[in-house]
DNA sequence: ACTACCATTAGACAAAGTCCAGATCCTGCA
DNA sequence: TGCAGGATCTGGACTTTGTCTAATGGTAGT
């Protein structure tokens, strides 16, 4: 078993139009490392890749994190960082968050965790496993094994004259 | 409001490969009524649209409702196809389920439920909204407004050599 | 018949993701 | 050091889903 946790950080900050977090120093040693406990061969694409997204431990989009990755200089492909995502969903290393019906996200907490999507922005905030208790779940379909649950709370931001939110839901 | 109800139907079935419910006979008339309770002309593309979609009150994507309208003799284009589940979506007569990366299915059923998502045969199947609960939703994001939420339970068909599910996810 | 407006359509287009064949990079061994 | 073999990376063609646009068709009122 893989022991590493993530070094604590800050919380997250919201500056108006995108959430992110605070990026961490994580280290090219500490991502090798990473790799190597979950079975990958770390190369410099797919250390750089992982990089990318623990460092900034947020929800980033093939498309973000091919240019995140090759910001200073060309480090990786459009093939390599999509084939490499893939690899990493394979050895559970990420998450894939299926929300935006035109891209993927990537997610590089693996703990078990929610999220709510913005539909209009776009924005993905992560909800804690802890601040919702799902009661009771139901028999699966016959000849399926669970994979995991995925509870996407859709929001709007509350326009012009809109009525302030009520209690829930 | 409009206050039509789907006629009572025989319960899931399922043909080994796809989950799928009876058609039920509803009339074009029904359809068109349903139409005009939400605001919407009933055009005869949209009725077969429409009845496309609850006389199977299957998961569908936009390709195979497409495929359905036009089985016997063209009625609808791609492009009316595209368009007018966007109308359907704004006026809430279906809702769209992002759960498959490459496209997106299309629900005639409105009424609060969540779904199984079987990630290998891309089977969608319903879960009952009374079939698990949802404790203490967390506070929403700062100047949002909660739309809905989705539970989705991936599964994937226990293969070959599988060990037998254990008690719960 | 004319007008105005909405609905429909073909086909060009855009974006995300996949595929493949060739180039490159390792690593172990002669 | 030199080389073979496998793993990795890459450009670019390709596929799929969905959008857009400009033109056409339908309908209701005058
Ligand atoms: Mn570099
Ligand atoms: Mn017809
Ligand atoms: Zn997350
Ligand atoms: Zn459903």
């Amino acid at each position: 078993m893989h022991s590493m946790e993530f070094q604590s950080g800050f919380q997250s900050i919201t500056d108006g139009r995108r959430e992110h977090v605070d990026p961490v120093p994580v280290t090219r040693e500490d991502v090798a490392a990473r790799l190597r406990a979950h079975g990958i061969a770390p190369t410099h694409q797919r250390i750089e890749i992982a990089h990318a997204l623990f460092e900034r431990r947020a929800h980033l989009s093939a498309d973000q994190i091919l240019a995140a990755v090759n910001a200073r200089h060309p480090e990786a492909s459009k093939a390599t960082v999509y084939n490499t995502l893939k690899l990493f969903l394979e050895r559970k290393l990420i998450r894939e968050l299926i929300v935006d019906p035109v891209k993927i996200f990537y997610d590089p907490n693996t703990t078990p965790h929610h999220h709510f999507y913005d539909v209009v922005t776009g924005e993905l905030t992560d909800i804690p496993a802890d601040a919702l208790r799902i009661e009771g779940l139901p028999s699966l379909p016959p000849g399926t094994v669970a994979e995991g649950i995925d509870v996407i709370i859709r929001t709007r931001p509350l326009g012009a004259g809109e009525p302030p939110p009520g209690p829930a839901l």
